[in-house]
Parts: structure tokens; sequence; C-alpha cells
DNA sequence: AATGCGGGGTT
DNA sequence: AACCCAGCATT
């Protein structure tokens, strides 16, 4: 769950996952979908994923037993370099430095590195640094120390230099040029495109689907949506269209609902929401895995994404 | 070595 | 709007 993603936001996830999965033998014999649903809205789902396989392999292949050796756990699926050193140094007192972005921070300011951060080249030279400075007599709580660190002093803008407990250690600081570091290459510009969602209802239910489970959103639940090139003709007409062309059903729009904006990583989208009418049509599945009319207080029930929930309300 | 993968907080 | 976050898998 840390995984690029901040402890504040973690924290309540972490708990209810805990309750809902107490045990690994439960996470391993666990639905997909309703871990999903413990996890919608804390992104990167492919990690839920990996953690469930994980935990079917050291249930299935490892009696159970949580690998206690760095190479062994790197091997689990989700595990990367710096979970396996987190885990190893802080669970069993194992010498590996633990290298995130915090400590990557850190470590180009006290030694004023002109490398730049985001650049996986030198993802080894920020190792290094790291082992050097390990205590290896205590190396998780010195990697807990040197994150924490990061996060609340050795901040990305504005470090709080003057209250560092290592500043006297920190080149940049005694040079008076830490706002200087890190240095991180530009991120290329991303792309805007613009959405129709459909909320179609027959009778009383909605038409919701399911994307497929590798990829964007994996496995998560959307209402029908449809990319618009251009906005030359009638919104509700594009609308139709779409729903026809995509899912082979005819619709009709009854109302305009609302427009929401929604950031990803590698793009961004404008999404027009219309309220609809199903019309005629057997459903065809090309792109989605799954379709389920469902009545609106049963959509709770699926995880959905991000974009969708921020007008669930009005639906 | 480069790219895809979320969502939210901070500046 | 840009940047960043207790990164990993795939190609």
């Amino acid at each position: 769950m840390l995984q690029q993603t901040q402890v504040k936001k973690v924290v309540d996830y972490y708990r209810r996952f805990l309750q809902k999965f107490p045990t690994l033998e439960k996470l391993a014999e666990s639905n997909l979908q309703e871990l999903l649903k413990m996890w919608e809205g804390l992104g990167y789902y492919a990690r839920a994923r990996n953690l469930r396989k994980a935990a079917k392999i050291v249930v299935s292949d490892m009696n159970g037993e949580v690998p206690t050796d760095y190479k062994t756990f790197r091997k689990l699926p989700g595990v990367g370099d710096y979970t396996a050193a987190a885990v190893q140094s802080i669970a069993f007192g194992h010498v590996h430095a633990a290298v995130d972005g915090n400590v990557k921070r850190v470590i180009a300011r006290m030694f004023m590195l002109d490398s730049p951060v985001n650049d996986i080249k030198f993802q080894s030279l920020f190792q290094e640094k790291a082992s050097f400075l390990l205590d290896r007599d205590q190396p998780g709580t010195f990697n807990q120390a040197m994150m924490e660190l990061g996060a609340m002093i050795c901040r990305p803008k504005a470090p709080l230099c003057t209250i560092c407990p290592v500043n006297l250690f920190c080149t940049a600081f005694q040079s008076a040029c830490q706002d200087q570091f890190p240095l991180s290459l530009k991120r290329q510009p991303i792309p805007s495109y613009y959405l129709v969602v459909a909320v179609i209802r027959r009778d009383e239910e909605i038409l919701i689907l399911q994307r497929p489970t590798d990829g964007l959103l994996g496995g998560l639940w959307e209402f029908p949506c449809g990319e618009i090139d251009k906005v030359e003709e009638l919104p509700e007409d594009v609308c139709c269209r779409i729903i026809q062309d995509s899912f082979n059903l005819q619709i009709e729009v009854t109302g305009f609902l609302t427009q929401i904006k929604h950031a990803y990583t590698h793009f961004k989208t404008t999404m027009d929401i219309f309220e609809c009418r199903y019309l005629s049509g057997e459903i065809v599945l090309e792109q989605m895995q799954d379709y389920r009319w469902v009545k609106s207080d049963q959509i709770d029930q699926y995880p959905l994404i991000g974009a969708n929930h921020k007008f669930l309300s009005l639906v």
C-alpha cells in the first residue's frame, strides 16, 4: 500500500484491510473483487492483485511462512528492491538499505549529487550511498529514520534545514544550496481527452461494465463511456453513437447530468455525463470483461473507478 | 532503458 | 498547473 502512496492516505485502508483479511490464509483465499473493493480509491490496483498472488504463493509453496531472506522475498510478485529491503530490515533486522523517494532526496542533498533522482540510470548510485550510510546494528530503525527525515524535514520544497538533526553532515546545507537539490528530469507534458459517459437506465436498473483484469484500473467497474475526437456534433448524438458502436445498444439521452475532470498519471480527462434510457439491443462486449444491470443502491457493492465516484451521488 | 500504472496533497 | 509520494512490472 505504501508504494508511491503517502502514509496518511494508507492508514485507514490498512486498518480496514487487516480487519477483512487478518491472516495470510484469508488473503490467499480471498475473492479478487472483494479485495479490489477494499482497495477502491487507493490506486495502482496491480498492487492488490500482486499482494494476493504473493499470499497464495507463500501459503501454498512456503508453508505459510513469509521468507526471512532478501533474495527469496524479493522474488514474490509486487516486491521490488525497496519493499524487500524495507521489510527484511524492519521485520527481521537484516542489513539492507531501503531507498525510496524520500531517501534519494536526502542523499542528493547530503552529498550534493547532480544525478536526477527520477532517472533510473542512477538508482544504483543512490543505493550505494544509502548502503554506505546504513547503520549495520539497527538497519530497520535507520531505514525508517531516513524515510521519516525525508518526509518531515528534508521536504521537497522548503526543507527545514535549521532543525535538521544531520545538517552538520549535509554538504548542500553547509554550502547553503539545499534548494538546488535534488535534480530531476522534466516530465513529458501529458495529453487531454474528452469522454462522454452514459448512465443508462432500464426500468429500475443501471448498466455498469467491468474493465479487463490487466491494465488501467484493471478489474474495476465503470459506467459505459467513449472518447470524443472533436466536439462538432451535439454531445447527445455523440453519446448515442458511441454506445451504439461500442456496445450495440440503442439508447436515448434524457438529460445532461454534469461535467467532471479527472487526472491520471499519464493523461487527463474531461467527462460529460448523460442520463440515458435503454431502448433496444443486446449488449456486445469487445473491450470490457463483464457487465451488470444493477439497482442504484447496489452500485456500492462494486469497486468503482474514482472518476465515476465524482458524480455517483447525482446518480 | 523506457513506459504504464492512481489518486490526492502541497506549492 | 506542476510536482511529489514509504515503486513495481513489463517490454
